[in-house]
DNA sequence: GCCGTTTTCGGCCCGACTGTTTTCAGTCG
């Protein structure tokens, strides 16, 4: 098991419920799949809570499914996964992931054709023989050889970097439509995820069809799959599915709360409204009694009508968000404005494509007031890494370079590789006279946990480190993170006042979100770098920003939101 | 299966679009 357990008893409670889903098994599965939502957001290694006796404490996770937890940590096997997986046709499971078939019709499909894949059905599909059956018509075929071609050409999720530019473009596009009032990107986007399924546009309009049609001719919109007026759905180029709701003006607040979800949290908030007496839709807050509009254009109306302080989007994921919004407890999350440098930033000194000063100059466009430059060192030849000569000697260009700036400070720094036994391949009297060193695994990912934790402890300790860059080493969808006990290092890291990286890089933010959360409460600082290798990757700093938001971090948590001086101060 | 300001049973969020249905079921978010 890598870094937690967490994740993989998730995953065998997110099956049971998507499974007890098919079977029509509403309430039961419900339940799984909240607590497989609990289990992921959990900042305790579950183990440890069942070491404790203590799992049917976690809300959500009663006798059934404790008893089905501790299985699992125990066998690594759940005999009422087992016996679901057994229970269920071969094939269902793959047909629902088509657009369109869900349990009822992947169950008939199976049953009345015995196909029993993706492949059995497209070539009946292709013979005519689905619009043969009770309910499907010639349109329902063709939707189903559609959803195929999707299928195949999917990709699962898209980086929240890879789709900043897309949003840009599409916001711009709807804005220019005189029926346009107010357009925004709700859901998982808003809520600043790491990777987005699909787009979530919201438009405020008082012509709904114009809005709509501006939409469905979108330059990049590659086939629309459905065209009402007030909700279409389309795919983009690249096969990025976009959903467009058109909403009055009035009811902007609503359906701006409603589809930014998730849908944890505003199933928890639909209950709280529920037990007030009152109704909660995209329309807005009403009493059930008689229908009276309590809040609908804002937003922060109808959190206050629910009794609680207004959430940030980066918080609603049903992770405690709604008890503290309750209890006025809501923690002031650092901001964009607030962060006044970038503490990890290569040049052409090493891999990157840009001097010094460009840097410095792209920086200052970001209204920055430093930038760390940390060059990789000596040991990754690949990287051209800097040994301790050619860091004195970038050391003194950026001496030359800081005399003439004015009101801005370049950072002598470095990315200082950590070897195999866990010392850092520069030497202790050369990082002494750095401003901000950045130590970071490049290589050996290959170790158990405890020789990796050892070896990530080790730099924690050395002299001179300020902070462990993407400390998990996670390639989000392509590379797991090396196997680490988080809990130790992060206790390491207090001891020792380092703090843990928040890479910006969108195939990194690494730390994640509840990672970062875990280490806040653990009392580690936090640092966030973008590791630009070009000037236009320096733009990522606000992906920092969102997952450490999304980890609840304040600017007391955050380094960068110290003034220079400050930061050189507090390594003494 | 879980939970409790409706408290150990009886609930468990809400609405739009499509295709096929002659009044609505299935699916999605």
């Amino acid at each position: 098991m890598i870094v937690s357990a967490n994740a993989d008893v998730a995953a065998v409670l997110y099956e049971i419920g998507e499974i007890l889903t098919i079977k029509e098994d509403r309430f039961r599965s419900r339940a799984y799949l909240l607590a497989a939502q609990r289990i992921t957001s959990l900042t305790e290694d579950v183990r440890k809570v069942k070491d404790r006796g203590e799992l049917d404490q976690i809300p959500g996770v009663g006798k059934s499914i404790a008893a089905t937890i501790a299985e699992f940590l125990d066998t690594g096997e759940s005999k009422v996964l087992e016996e679901l997986r057994e229970s269920l046709p071969p094939g269902v499971r793959q047909l629902m992931e088509l657009e369109g078939i869900g349990p009822k019709n992947a169950m008939r499909l199976v049953d009345e054709l015995k196909v029993s894949s993706i492949d059995d059905l497209e070539k009946a599909a292709k013979e005519g023989r689905v619009r043969g059956l009770k309910g499907f018509g010639e349109k329902k075929e063709q939707n189903i050889l559609l959803s195929i071609g999707d299928y195949r050409n999917r990709q699962t999720r898209f980086l929240l970097g890879a789709v900043l530019p897309i949003v840009d473009d599409m916001l711009v596009w709807m804005r220019g439509s005189p029926a346009v009032i107010r357009a925004e990107v709700a859901g998982s986007y808003r809520r600043r995820r790491e990777t987005i399924g699909d787009l979530d546009l919201l438009v405020a309009s008082n012509d709904p069809d114009a809005a709509s049609e501006r939409f469905v001719s979108m330059p990049p919109v590659e086939r629309v799959v459905s065209h009402g007026a007030t909700k279409s759905t389309v795919y983009l180029k690249g096969h990025l599915q976009v959903d467009c709701r058109v909403i009055p003006p009035e009811a902007y607040g609503a359906a701006l709360q409603y589809f930014t979800g998730s849908k944890d949290h505003n199933v928890k908030l639909r209950i709280i409204g529920v037990k007030l007496g009152y109704k909660l839709n995209e329309y807005g807050l009403f009493r059930r009694e008689g229908d009276a509009l309590l809040a609908s254009e804002m937003e922060d109306e109808i959190y206050g009508a629910l009794g609680m302080d207004w959430v940030s989007p980066e918080l609603r994921e049903n992770r405690g968000e709604i008890d503290a919004a309750m209890e006025h407890k809501l923690p002031k999350l650092v901001k964009l404005e607030e962060i006044k440098g970038d503490l990890h930033c290569h040049s052409n000194w090493s891999d990157g494509s840009m001097t010094i000063k460009e840097v410095a100059d792209k920086a200052r466009s970001l209204s920055l007031n430093y930038v760390a430059i940390t060059d990789h060192s000596k040991s990754l030849g690949i990287a051209h890494g800097l040994d301790e000569a050619r860091l004195a000697e970038q050391g003194k260009e950026i001496d030359a370079l800081n005399d003439e700036l004015d009101g801005f400070r370049v950072l002598k720094g470095v990315e200082c590789d950590i070897k195999a036994d866990g010392s850092l391949d520069i030497a202790d009297k050369v990082l002494k006279e750095l401003d901000f060193v950045v130590a970071s695994l490049h290589s050996g990912f290959k170790g158990d946990e405890e020789a990796m934790t050892t070896r990530m402890i080790k730099a924690i300790q050395s002299e001179h480190v300020d902070a462990i860059g993407h400390p998990t080493g996670r390639i989000i969808q392509k590379r797991k993170p090396y196997p680490l006990n988080l809990d130790r290092v992060f206790e390491a890291a207090v001891a020792r006042g380092v703090a843990m990286e928040i890479n910006a890089f969108p195939e990194r933010l690494d730390l994640d979100d509840v990672s970062c959360r875990k280490a806040m409460e653990t009392g580690v600082a936090m640092s966030i770098g973008t590791d630009a290798h070009a000037l236009n990757q320096m733009e990522f700093l606000p992906l920092g920003v969102s997952v450490a938001r999304r980890g609840w971090l304040t600017a007391g948590d955050v380094l960068n939101t110290l003034t220079v001086d400050e930061l050189t101060r507090r390594r003494g």
